[in-house]
DNA sequence: TATGAATGAGCTTTCATTCAT
DNA sequence: TATGAATGAAAGCTCATTCAT
C-alpha cells in the first residue's frame, strides 16, 4: 500500500497535472454549456480522469468554480492596483483601466470571464465571499478614478461616479458576449476606441 | 362541499389564467435562480398548478422561455422602429435609442431582460431563430444610427459603427446587473446620463 | 343547447364517422408503434378528432383494442365454420383452412392481425374473455380437422392433433412478421405452398 | 449494526452481481409484461437494486434489451453454423436445424426468445443493426439448406427456398406462444415431430 | 355529442456525491 | 492518490383519464 509511489499513477505525471487537466476541461465546458449544464462526469471524461480524482481535488463542483474565478480575479485586481499606483491624470488612468484592466485580460481569460459573468448567480453563496470582496474592490477602484476626475475638474459631473463607473465597466464587460463572433479586433484595440469615447464623453467642454 | 366552486379546484378557472400564472412564476424564478437551476416542479408549485397543466400549455420548459423572450423583444423592436421613423438628427436619435429603447424597457421588463441576457446560451437552438433575428434587427438599427451620424459628419469616425454600437448597447444592457442593488435612479435617468456621455464622446470636436 | 343539431358538429359527418376514423388511426398506429407506445393523443391527432370524442366512444384505450380485435376474429371464425361445414376429405379441408382461413384474411386484416398477435399480452384481462373464447374455438376447429384426418387414416399419427395444429397455425401466422418485407406473393399463394407441404407431410406414405 | 457487512448495503457486492441480478429481473418482467410495459423501477425493485445502479450499467433501458438479445442470438447462430458445418444430406440437416437450432434453445432461452420475438419493433433502431445482421445470417442458413435440398433433388421445388424457410422457422418459432401453456412435451420432442412433417412434406415423392 | 384544460401518478434518465477498496 | 460502483433525490416529460362546459 505504501509502495504505491507517485510514478505508478497516471504515467508519472506531476501531482497537479490532474488538477490542471480538470480545471482546463471544466473551464472549456462551462464556457460552452454553462456551469449547471455541465456534469462532473463530462468534466472527468474530457480530462481523461475519473470522478474519484475530481473529488480528491475538490470537495464539490462549486469549489472548482471558485478556484476558476479566483485565478483571474486576482490578476485583474492586481492590474487595477498597479494602474492606480501610477502617477497619471484621471483621463489617462481611465484609459489605462479600460485597456489594460478591463479589456486586455479578455485576451487571456476570455473563458474565465465568460463563465464568471454568466455564473454570477452562484456567487451568492457564502463560499464566494472572498471573490465578491475582490470584485467589489475592483469596482471601487474604477469609481475612485472617476471621482477623482470629477473632483479635480477633469471630468464633468454627469451622474454619480458610481453610475459612470458602471457604464464604463458595462461597456467593456459586455464585449465578452460578442468578442469571438465578430472578432477581427483585439481586446486592446477595442479598449482604445472605448477609452477615447469615454474620456471625450466625460471631459469638461472647452 | 358546496364551497368547492372555482377555487378549491383549479378546473374551470378563467381562460389562460393558468398560463399567465405559470409565466409569472417562471419569470420570477428564472430571474432569481436561473433557467437551468429552476425546475418545472418549482414553477408549478409556485403557481399552485400541476405539471400536467404546464405541459398542456408548453411542450417544454424551453418553449416557455421562448414565450417569455418574445414578449419583450417585440416591444423593444417596436420601440426601436418608432425611433428611427422619427425625423431627428443622429445625436437626438442616439439619445432616444438609449433612453427609450435600451433603458426605459428595463422598468417593465427587468426580469425578462435579465433572463434573456443570462440565458443567451439557450438561444442557439433552432427554435429561437425568430428571436435571434429580431435581436439582430435591433442591433442593426443601433448600428445604422451610428453609421448615419458618421456619414453625415455628426459623429467622429472612432472605430466602426458596429464596435461603437456594441459599446452603446453594452453600457446600457449591463445595468441590469446592478439596477436593483444600487437603485435610486430610474432606468430613464440612467439613460439620460449615458446618452449625454455617449453623444458627447462621439461628437466631432468643435 | 338543444338546437345544436347533428349537422352543426363535424361538418355534417355521420355519427359513426368519428368512431371509424379513430379506429383506423388507432389501428395504423398500433401496427407501427405498438399498443403501449401509441398514446391516445396520437390517435386523436391522427384522426383529426379530440380526446373528448375518443372517450365518448370508448371507456378506455383498451376497449378500443378489444373492438379492433373483435372485428377480425369474428370474420376468421366465420370462415373456419364455413370450411368445416363443407363436405370435404380432411386433406382438402386442411388445405382450405390454410388458404382461406389462416392466410387469406391477411390480405384484408394484415394490420389487425399484426396488432392481435403482438398484443396478446393485453388479452389476459377479463374484458377479453370473449375474444379468447373465439380464438380457442378457432384453434379447436383446426385440431378437429387434424384429428379427423388421423382417425380416418388420412393423416399419419405424428404427434398429437394439438401439436400438429399448433404447427399449422404457426407456419401461417408467422408470415405476418415478414409478409410486407419480402412480399411479392399474395397470402393465398403462400397458403397454397404451405398447404401442399403440410398435406404431403401429414399424408400416410404409400 | 455489526451485521451490516455485505448484505444490508449493496456496496461491495461481487463484481457484476448487480448486472446479473438486473438482467435476470428484466428478463422475467419483459416476458411477463412486455418491454414497454415494464418500468425501470419495477426492474430495480425486483432485483433489490437502485435506478442509479441500473444506469451505471446501461445507458438506457433499450441497451439492456440489446444485451438480452445478443446472448441468445449468438448461441443460436453458433448452433446453426455448427449444423451446416457437418457433412449431412439436406434432409438430415433440416431435421437438425429444426431440433437443435430452432427448438432446443427454447429450453434455455424461452424467455429471451419470447422477448425477442415480441419486441421486434425495437430492433429497427440503428443500435440493433448487429443483432439484425445475425438474425439475417441465421435465416440465410435455413434458406441455404432448403436451396441445397432443392438443387440436389432431395426436396421438391414447392415455392421458393425463402418461402419454405419462413414456413419452417414460423412453425417452430410460433411454439413459444403456447409452449408453457400446453407443455408436457419438450422442445426437442416437438422439434422431432415438426422435423418429420417438414422433411416428409418436402421430400420428392417416390 | 363533443371539447380541451387539468390531473396526478408514473415514466426514463441525470447527477453530485459517497465510499469500500 | 485514485478508482468506479452505487446511491437517492430530483429532473423533464408523458399519458390515460376526468370533468365543467
Amino acid at each position: 500500500m505504501a509502495a504505491r509511489t507517485r510514478s505508478a499513477s497516471r504515467r508519472g505525471a506531476e501531482p497537479s497535472d490532474t488538477r490542471q487537466a480538470l480545471l482546463r476541461s471544466a473551464l472549456a465546458l462551462f464556457e460552452r454549456l454553462g456551469y449547471d449544464a455541465t456534469s462532473v462526469q463530462q468534466i472527468v471524461d474530457d480530462a481523461h480522469r475519473t470522478k474519484g480524482a475530481f473529488y480528491h481535488h475538490w470537495e464539490s463542483k462549486e469549489a472548482l468554480l471558485r478556484d476558476l474565478h479566483e485565478e483571474f480575479i486576482d490578476d485583474q485586481l492586481e492590474r487595477a492596483r498597479a494602474v492606480i499606483g501610477r502617477d497619471l491624470p484621471p483621463e489617462e488612468m481611465l484609459r489605462e483601466l479600460v485597456t489594460e484592466v478591463l479589456m486586455e485580460p479578455l485576451s487571456v481569460y476570455k473563458s474565465e470571464i465568460t463563465v464568471f459573468l454568466h455564473e454570477h448567480r452562484f456567487l451568492s453563496d457564502a463560499a464566494f465571499a472572498e471573490i465578491r470582496r475582490k470584485r467589489d474592490e475592483f469596482e471601487n477602484i474604477v469609481v475612485s478614478v472617476i471621482k477623482r476626475g470629477m473632483d479635480t475638474g477633469a471630468f464633468k459631473k454627469i451622474g454619480t461616479p458610481q453610475l459612470v463607473a458602471s457604464g464604463v465597466i458595462g461597456m467593456c464587460a459586455w464585449s465578452y458576449t460578442w468578442l469571438e463572433a465578430k472578432g477581427k479586433l483585439s481586446p486592446r484595440e477595442i479598449g482604445e476606441t472605448y477609452g477615447d469615447i469615454l474620456v471625450k464623453g466625460l471631459a469638461v467642454s472647452e
